[in-house]
DNA sequence: GGTTGTCAGTTAACCGGTTAACAATTTCAA
DNA sequence: TTGAAATTGTTAACCGGTTAACTGACAACC
């Protein structure tokens, strides 16, 4: 079945196409009241719906906005089952979908980098998520594509960024476990970059254990990939080799769980002998058994946040380059932590 | 910075523009290898990057396929927090990437349907997942739109569908459950419809059960949504009130977990009280404490297959309406099943 | 009365590709 | 030698919108 065109509609409604276009778009003052009236009794008629690919090509606005997160080792596949990416694009959708966007998702090849999608496709925008390449930033600054980092260290205005204060996240989960009397308290976390979040949370972890005047050990610190597989590996390090640790810190939900795994399978218990706190609160965090206790850090309303202040950017309503927005945080206590008192 | 068009790679290349569209699409034989080389140079050289928009205004395909996945309640966000869709996704994403295609993930708006967007963007295909609304299938079927279904009952034959044997898939489950010794076996289920997967799981069940000589007994169905928080109730009412039930079949892994979790909480283990086994084997299944025993359905796999079915299906090669594709199921035993013997 | 301004609407060029129809040249058979 | 067919390339219309520039009609002002 034929494609009903605006030129269906103009002469349904007796009218210029210009003048569909211009009800279409709202355009003030272009149109009378009548005429208005006259081309959407039309465009309901013909159930007229406008072809983006027209509309993209003639004012180059393609209401797309790409959204890019890791992919696996291999690039075959987007780390899409790990729900701290997953949750975070529930929120972006949402709010981009309110705004009449839709969403194109995808990694970041290496060679050819993002270019080609962005140019390809005419993307409003970008949501850039967990990417740590300089060189793909440097590429991006190339386009003049108004753009949204979740999470970046790259904190050289050049972007809007959407983050948490993370030094704050190390700090509160630290304190908690201090606070119920633990003073062996290992650190399990990704890599360590220089002013990563990974970084900060580091930084919080060792304030606290200075304010609380304990001594940091750096041999509590056992920094490697954010994955299940690791965190149960130093679990099971923990376990066999540090006896004085009587509670973890994990700089993600995931490693987290993988901690507690591997303590289990060493024999020991969460928490009767050691606690552990994670970090994101994650869907999964309340599945776990015993229920993680973790540090909140809202993603899917950040993810909405990001969408928010990405919009804002195309439409030139926000600020050039403003400061980081950092959302709050919150510990939420459950059953992986045990007072000492 | 202006963008580079087909009629600067054109002059460049010292041909016309239909020259140098048709080394762009290959075209066989309107084009000399001479002249192939020469605007392969300069398309080297100027960096340009073909417009979607403008191709798919011209020639009416746009390298575009919609994802449909469910959204909460309120229909504020996908449900993509379930990594039983989030995998999915995965494997879908990964396979139309490799073909050049680009994915717009959205739910389903009640009111408009899915026939907005998929108009609005010239979708090429879609692949449809875990929709139930007859309604919304009643609408796709007026539109040519190459389709694939994963896991929907809607067998009429009127689109491709990419399923698994769900009645094996209980069968294997129950059985397993019986073999190590079990006879009080509950089912803890999203709801039962007709002709549904969930129906299918369900007369498997009942069909190992009867092959075992064991008696169904109805009261030891508990029917209602798939969520963990549904599973949790249950498994409550499990512990206090059914003393003889001493090992569940939750018909998917989030609901296992809560099973789990709600035995937990009314005091019982697993396994040491009662033996629990999931359905799907998602992510998360590995990663709970003790560790799920599930029935594996690949799903990244099926995803990438799904993709693999849209894409013949566009370019023709697939046949019109083939039967079913059913991947296979296997067991994945690990730690939530107690052997009885 | 003539000039200017505003309002409502139209015309037609343009966005960046694709492709049917045609043209020029070469190849080859009769 | 002539005509047909194959090869390689070009021209220009078209896809479905947007929008700058223009037109007419009418009102307001000096």
């Amino acid at each position: 079945m034929k494609r009903v065109t605006i030129r269906d509609v103009s002469e349904r409604a007796g009218v210029s196409t210009a003048a569909v276009s211009y009800v279409l778009n709202g355009r003030e003052g272009k149109v009378s009241p009548d005429t208005i009236k006259k081309v959407q009794q039309a465009i309901k008629e013909l159930n007229y719906i406008p072809d983006f690919s027209a509309r993209s090509l003639a004012n180059n606005k393609s209401k797309l906005i790409g959204v890019v997160i890791p992919q696996t080792e291999d690039q075959s596949q987007l780390l899409l089952q790990n729900p701290f990416y997953s949750e975070f694009v529930c929120g972006i959708e949402a709010k981009l979908r309110q705004a009449g966007y839709h969403m194109i998702l995808s990694g970041v090849d290496k060679g050819d980098g993002y270019l080609d999608t962005s140019m390809q496709r005419n993307l409003d925008g970008a949501i850039i998520l967990g990417i740590y390449q300089e060189s793909f930033y440097e590429e991006l600054k190339k386009v003049e594509l108004p753009i949204v980092l979740i999470d970046s260290y790259i904190h050289d205005r050049s972007f809007n960024v959407i983050g948490i204060d993370d030094e704050e996240g190390g700090y509160l989960a630290t304190r908690h476990l201090i606070e119920n009397g633990h003073t062996g308290i290992a650190l399990v976390t990704g890599m360590i970059r220089k002013d990563g979040v990974i970084e900060k949370r580091f930084l919080g972890y060792k304030r606290a254990l200075k304010e609380a005047g304990l001594f940091y050990n750096a041999d509590h610190v056992f920094e490697s990939s954010v994955t299940f597989e690791y965190g149960e590996e130093a679990g099971g390090l923990i376990a066999r080799q540090f006896p004085d640790i009587t509670a973890v810190f994990a700089t993600s939900d995931m490693v987290a769980l993988g901690v507690m795994r591997g303590l289990n399978e060493a024999g020991r218990s969460v928490p009767g002998d050691v606690s552990v706190i994670g970090f994101d609160d994650l869907s999964i965090a309340r599945m776990s058994n015993p229920p993680l206790t973790t540090v909140n850090q809202r993603i899917a309303e950040r993810g909405s946040m990001a969408a928010q202040c990405l919009l804002e950017a195309i439409d030139g309503t926000a600020e050039a380059s403003p400061a980081p927005i950092l959302t709050p945080l919150s510990l939420v206590v459950r059953g992986t932590v045990r007072s000492l008192r």
